[in-house]
RNA sequence: GGGGGCGUAGCUCAGUUGGUUAGAGUGUCGGCCUGUCACGCCGAAGGUCGCGGGUUCGAGCCCCGUCGCUCCCGCCA
């Protein structure tokens, strides 16, 4: 027999009964009844209700086992008395009668009960992940992760696409965070840096003639975290293909993550749907318009418009909004809401910096629509119409408004409508809905240092022709250039960016003219990004592709609101590992070797 | 870098207007219990109220500072 196991805790069944088995695994819960003992033994695979009575000759060893011990049992499988049968686990016909019992590890008390499914602080549960990752919840949910990465790799296959490792150790890579450094100790003064993403990588890649890549890439941004973006490290599925219009890279996209998505819709339990491709397709603009976000969630039916010109007209004296952008959200049925309702409302907005969110409520008397609220006398029946219409609102609906400076007007707009949704319940349950933003400008203004930036990825193709677009001048096409769109796309679900790509810029000329425009010399691109450049003089194939964040689809799937539910070692917010004490000290020796000095930050 | 929330027994939490000895559940330890599956019953131990300072006759509670975790803004195309 087998020294630890001849059946996993998951496997036994009626047909077994009667056999002689040996099992190992974890004291999951223990029941002492004097008489008797119930062990549930519990590994990776399930739990077996195990029990021993005081005669028999193990009763001594199990007597002082406790949670979390990890034991090998060695018995009868037996056939559970009548009425004593578990429907809730899938062993729950049968059970081990204990004759030997071996304790391969005891433990201490928990600091983390690994039984039951409560909330613990952040704090334990990183500086006990292994007691935590035992637990069911998060042990599902990092299986999850493993699944679907190897379902995404077998769909990428299934597409040609050939998987290739890029460099860990590599050079500052065109993206815009922050990089980590690891310094070089052959070379005093000098730093590798971790990729940000393969980028540069994956365009090499093809022109190098190999065409379809793809990889579970593994990226790393020196940045703060959020609830759905770790600190530091972070995973994508990295894509780039050859000769392809962006129509062909959507086309090779789509199936993959409606077909992944699909696969484990059912993974909480509840019926999901999902999106068929083609995925419906919003221009930027559109976007900022209507969801006043470039990550529309189209779960939530309420459309933002645009009502500046009616509150421009003479007939509307309300004196606060003139020469603003003025957004329209509609409330669907928040008519019947209690005045509180719109005073929270009211008090969040402030909370985000705004001077407050106007709102008429729609009402029907005799037939004609009027409105009722603290603006509403300022806003003459003809006005009132023409702003109903504009959001498809009827009586018994309430219009909120969000006025400002155009980008700010939309991004208030957008979170209201988002808050407005969520507090109506009217995001549709249960369902995954993606969209493509397309259509992306290439530069937006910097109000700050009064110049062009590039809006994205510097490296996209712009939509237009090359001669056009050498021809610009930064200073004087100014509205031009902000006009300029590029071939920069992002899939969206449920209001979650699941991926962005571009078709590439590979035109050296083009690539130096757009660096110019946003203020770097030429001199400085052929610098910090020569070895790309300089391929694109050797024959480079017109190429595009996309990086899609792995964690939030795992995180989406996995039904979770946080990256960290569904990563088996994440950092804290702050950027540490609890468990392995990361960062720490480097001892004088590394330090010496790698040239380098400490200087402390003053303490002020 | 900034703003909000949280920090009380091993763990999860309660703790009134600032007032006597800081409580409960769970876990741990001891006792009882032969059919439980969150087993049940009885008992015990277990506390730097995150840390430091202040106000007060008196602070878990109020004030100041600080540390940790977290959510958000900045940042992350």
């Amino acid at each position: 027999m087998h020294a630890y196991r001849t059946h996993t805790c998951g496997q036994l069944r009626k047909t077994d009964v009667g056999q002689t088995v040996r099992l190992s695994g974890w004291v999951n819960r223990r029941r002492d009844h004097g008489g008797l003992i119930f062990i549930d033994l519990r590994d990776h695979y399930g739990v077996t209700q195990c029990v021993i009575e005081p005669g028999d000759a193990a009763f001594a060893v199990v007597d002082t086992a406790r949670s979390e011990w990890v034991l090998t049992f060695t018995g009868k499988v037996v056939d559970r008395l009548e009425g004593t049968a578990n429907a809730d686990l899938p062993t729950g016909q049968v059970e081990l009668r204990i004759e030997q019992a071996e304790v391969q590890s005891a433990a201490q008390e928990l600091p983390l009960p690994v039984f039951g499914d409560m909330d613990y602080p952040e704090e334990t549960r990183l500086a006990y992940r292994f007691l935590d990752l035992r637990r069911e919840r998060l042990h599902k949910n990092i299986m999850l992760r493993s699944g679907i990465i190897r379902s995404l790799r077998n769909r990428m296959h299934e597409q040609n696409f050939t998987e290739f490792q890029t460099p860990i150790l590599t050079a500052s890579s065109p993206e815009g965070a922050r990089d980590f450094l690891v310094p070089s100790r052959r070379y005093p003064g000098q730093f590798y840096a971790l990729p940000q993403a393969p980028q540069q990588f994956k365009q090499l890649i093809q022109v190098a003639g190999f065409d379809r890549y793809f990889q579970i890439a593994p990226c790393f941004r020196d940045e703060d975290g959020r609830a759905d973006r770790s600190p530091g490290e972070f995973y994508q599925l990295d894509m780039e293909m050859s000769f392809v219009t962006q129509d062909d890279v959507f086309a090779a996209i789509e199936p993959v993550l409606s077909g992944v998505f699909e696969e484990f819709a059912g993974f909480t339990g509840k019926t999901r749907t999902v999106d068929k491709a083609p995925f419906r397709r919003i221009p930027y603009a559109q976007a900022m318009l209507e969801f006043g976000s470039d990550k529309p969630d189209l779960r939530n039916p309420i459309r933002i418009a645009d009502v500046s010109t009616v509150f421009g007209r003479a007939d509307v004296e309300f004196k606060a909004f003139k020469g603003k952008t003025v957004r329209a959200i509609p409330a669907p049925g928040a008519g019947a809401q209690a005045r509180s309702f719109f005073d929270k409302l009211n008090d969040w907005a402030r909370s985000e910096g705004a001077p407050g969110l106007g709102y008429v409520i729609l009402e029907d008397e005799g037939g004609v629509l009027t409105g009722k609220g603290p603006i509403a006398k300022f806003i003459p029946a003809a006005a009132l119409a023409d702003i109903a219409k504009s959001v498809n609102a009827k009586a018994g609906d309430a219009v909120f408004f969000a006025a400002d400076k155009e980008d700010r007007a939309a991004r208030l707009a957008g979170l209201a409508r988002t808050r407005i949704g969520h507090e109506l319940g009217l995001i549709e349950p249960d369902a995954f809905r993606f969209c493509w933003v397309v259509d992306y400008p290439m530069y937006e203004w910097n109000e700050d240092e009064k110049r062009i930036d590039f809006s994205h990825n510097p490296f996209s193709m712009p939509q237009t022709d090359r001669e056009s677009f050498l021809k610009f001048s930064g200073a004087d096409d100014k509205d031009a250039l902000l006009a300029l769109k590029v071939f920069q796309y992002d899939v969206v679900c449920n209001g979650y960016e699941m991926l962005s790509g571009a078709i590439r810029n590979r035109d050296p000329d083009v690539m130096l003219k757009a660096f110019e425009i946003a203020g770097y010399p030429n001199s400085e691109t052929e610098a910090r990004f020569g070895g790309m450049l300089n391929a694109f003089r050797f024959g480079a194939p017109p190429h595009g592709g996309l990086a899609v964040g792995l964690e939030r689809v795992v995180m989406l799937l996995a039904g979770e609101e946080n990256i960290r539910e569904v990563t088996m070692f994440p950092l804290t917010q702050q950027g540490q590992d609890l468990l392995m004490s990361a960062p720490s000290d480097a001892s004088a020796k590394q330090l010496k070797e790698l040239h380098l000095k400490v200087v402390y930050p003053d303490k002020t």
